[in-house]
DNA sequence: TTGTATGCGTTATCAG
DNA sequence: CTGATAACGCATACAA
C-alpha cells in the first residue's frame, strides 16, 4: 500500500497543496499546520514517488563536470566515458549534465571555474588539480550553496559533499606487496618515473610513500630501493640513455615501479633495448599501458576504475540533489590489480 | 524537444489510442494505419517516457531469482545481497522481485522450479547448478516464453537471455600467472582442495584447466604441479594429517592453489601447524577466506564480484523486460586479484 | 477499426 | 496563509 501526498493531506486535515509547500519549504504556511503535517508524514511513512515527481517537474537540474582535457593527458578519457554512461542512465530524468574541459594550467582552470559559476549550476563535479585555485573555487561554491564532488584527487580541506577516487597510499602499498611477492632474494627495486614540469599535486608522492611504508614494516631483506626521476624537458634519446645507464650501473635491479600513469614510456625504452628481464609495475589502464602489458614489457598495472570515478560522482550528486539522499563523504574505489591474463575483463574496456 | 505519443498521432492523422494499440500490438487496427504510424514514429524518432509509463501502469512485473540456500554454502550470501541492492534500486518501479532458495540437491531444485513455473513470472534469474535439471527448466521457460538469465555457472546449451558471471578458465589462468611470478626456481605447486561428495558441475575443473594451460604455454622451468583431492567424508583430524603428510613428503612445494572457495579450510590446517612458509592462493571473498588473508595464511584471493552477479542479472532482466533493451548474451565479470592490502576496498565489503 | 476520457502522484499556478 | 485544479506522458476502459 502506497502512501501518497493526498493521504497525508487527509490525515492532517489540510489540502495537498499545503503539504507540498511544507515538504519543499516554499513558505506560506503556519507553524502549527507544519507540525500536523510532519506528524502525519512520520506516522504514515510517506516517501515521494520519483516517477511522478519527475513527470510533473518543470525546471531541470543542472550538473556540470570540470575535467582536464584528455587531449593533453589521455587518462581523462575514462572518467569522461563514465560521465557519459551516467548521462545515458539519467536520460529519462529532467537533468542536464554538461562537461567542461580545462588545460592543465592554473589560468585555464580559473577561467573554467568562472564560467561555471556564471552558469549557476545546481551541482558541480570537478578534479581539484591545483590546490589553491581549487580551494577558492570550493569557497565560492559554498557561498552560493552549490554542492560539489571531488574526483580523483582528495583535498581534506575543501570539504566537498564527497570524494570519489582511490586511496593512493593503499594503492602504493598494494603495488609493494606484489613486488615483495615477485622479488627474488638480493635483488633490488627501482622507483622510476618520467615527469613533466613539476605537478603541483598528483598521486605520485602518496603512491611512493605507500610503497615505502609497506617495505618499512616488512623485514627488509637484502633488497634496496633506488629512485630515478627523469625530466621530460630533454629530448627522447637523452632519457632513454639515462634509464639504461642507471640500470647497467645497478645490475641487481630486478623490478621497476612506475608510480605515475606513464609506465608505457619506460616500457618503450625497455622494448627498444630488448630487455624483458625486468618486472615492471605501473598505474592506470591507458591503452598504451595495456599494449605493453600484453607484450610483456609491463607485468602489472594498478587500476583505479577511472570510469567509475566519473560515473559514481555524477550519480551520487544526482541522488543527493534529486532524491535528497544522504551521501558518504568518501567513495573509495577499489585498488585493482591487472595483468595480461585478466585485463580483457576489466571495466568493460574491450567493449 | 520531446516527442510524445500525441505528436506521432497528429503526424499520422490518427488518435493517441490507435498509436498506443499499434505500439503495444494489442490488435484492433488496420494494416495501413499501422504503416502510417510506424512511419511517423521513424521520422519523429519517438521513444516512450519511462517515468510516465511506470506511473500509468496498472500491473506489475514479476521477476523471481532461484539461488542456492546460503545456509549450506556461504558463497551465495553475496549474490543475494546484490539482488537486494537491485530491489532497492528499482523500488520506485512497478516491479516485484522475489528470491527462492533451494538446497543443493536435485530434488529440491526441481521442486523449486515447479513452484516458480506455477507462479507464472515475467522473468527468471537462476543458478543452473544441475545440468540436466537446468536444461529441462530452461525448456519449460522457453515454452512459456519466459526469458531467463543464468548466473555463476555457464551452460552453452540452455541458451539463456544472458549469462552473468566469470570466465573460470580465465580465472585459472590469472591465478597461474600470479603463481608464476611468485614461484621460486625449482619449487613446486600443489593443487589442493577439500571437496564434498562429487559436485555435478562447478567451476572447479575449469579453474584447474585454465591453470594448467597457462603453465603449458610457458617455459616449464623445473617446477612440477601436484594434485591432492581430500574428501570431506572423513573426520577433520584425518584430512589435516593427509595434507601435512603430503607436504612433508614433497618438501619443495612452495605454493598451494585451491581452486574452490574453501581455501580457508587449507589455511586453518596450516595455521594449526604454524606453517606460514607457503604461498596460498584461493577463490572467493568469503569472510573466512578474508580472515586468513589478513592473518597471512592465504596470500591471494581471486574474486568474481559475487554481488554484481545478482545485481547485474536482475538489472539486465528488468531492462530487457521493462525498457525492452537489447542485451548482451554474455556479461563477463572481471577476474579480481585481492590480497591483504587491497581487500578492504573491494565490492563495498566493509560497509 | 478508431477516438475519447479518466487516472497515475506530483508540481505549480491561481484564486480565495 | 490555504485549497482547488490543470498540467506532465502514458495506459486503458469504454464509447462510437
Amino acid at each position: 500500500m502506497k502512501i501518497r501526498i493526498v493521504d497525508i493531506a487527509d490525515k492532517a486535515g489540510v489540502s495537498a497543496g499545503t503539504v507540498d509547500r511544507i515538504i519543499h519549504q516554499r513558505g506560506r504556511y503556519s507553524e502549527k499546520t507544519k507540525e500536523k503535517v510532519e506528524k502525519a508524514i512520520q506516522e504514515l511513512g510517506y516517501a515521494p514517488d520519483i516517477m511522478a515527481r519527475n513527470l510533473a517537474l518543470k525546471k531541470e537540474l543542472h550538473i556540470v563536470c570540470l575535467i582536464p582535457n584528455p587531449n593533453d593527458t589521455k587518462y581523462w578519457e575514462r572518467p569522461i566515458s563514465g560521465i557519459h554512461k551516467a548521462i545515458s542512465e539519467l536520460a529519462s530524468f529532467k537533468v542536464d549534465i554538461k562537461t567542461v574541459l580545462f588545460l592543465p594550467r592554473k589560468d585555464d582552470f580559473k577561467i573554467a571555474c568562472e564560467q561555471i559559476l556564471q552558469s549557476n549550476p545546481d551541482g558541480v563535479v570537478y578534479v581539484p588539480m591545483f590546490l589553491q585555485e581549487s580551494l577558492s573555487f570550493a569557497e565560492l561554491l559554498n557561498d552560493k550553496g552549490i554542492p560539489f564532488v571531488h574526483i580523483n584527487i582528495h583535498h581534506s580541506l575543501a570539504n566537498p559533499l564527497s570524494y570519489v577516487g582511490q586511496d593512493p597510499i593503499a594503492a602504493g602499498k598494494t603495488a609493494a606487496s606484489l613486488c615483495a611477492m615477485a622479488l627474488q632474494k638480493n635483488h633490488h627495486i627501482l622507483i622510476a618515473y618520467i615527469s613533466k614540469e613539476k605537478q603541483e599535486y598528483s598521486h605520485l608522492q602518496d603512491r611512493i610513500d605507500g610503497f615505502i611504508q609497506y617495505f618499512d614494516h616488512k623485514h627488509s631483506d637484502q633488497s634496496q630501493i633506488f629512485h630515478l626521476d627523469i625530466k621530460t624537458n630533454k629530448d627522447e634519446s637523452e632519457y632513454d640513455k639515462q634509464l639504461m645507464q642507471y640500470l647497467n650501473k645497478h645490475p641487481n635491479i630486478q623490478l621497476i615501479y612506475v608510480p605515475n600513469s606513464r609506465a608505457y614510456k619506460i616500457a618503450s625504452i625497455l622494448k627498444k633495448y630488448k630487455r624483458k628481464d625486468f618486472i615492471v609495475i605501473g598505474f592506470d589502464t591507458l591503452i598504451e599501458n595495456i599494449t605493453y602489458l600484453k607484450e610483456g614489457y609491463i607485468d602489472l598495472i594498478i587500476g583505479q576504475q577511472s570510469k567509475s570515478q566519473g560515473f559514481n560522482a555524477v550519480m551520487l550528486l544526482f541522488n543527493a540533489l534529486f532524491r535528497k539522499e544522504a551521501v558518504n563523504p568518501q567513495n573509495l574505489l577499489p585498488v585493482d590489480i591487472l595483468n595480461a591474463e585478466n585485463i580483457d575483463f576489466y571495466e568493460g574496456l574491450m567493449q
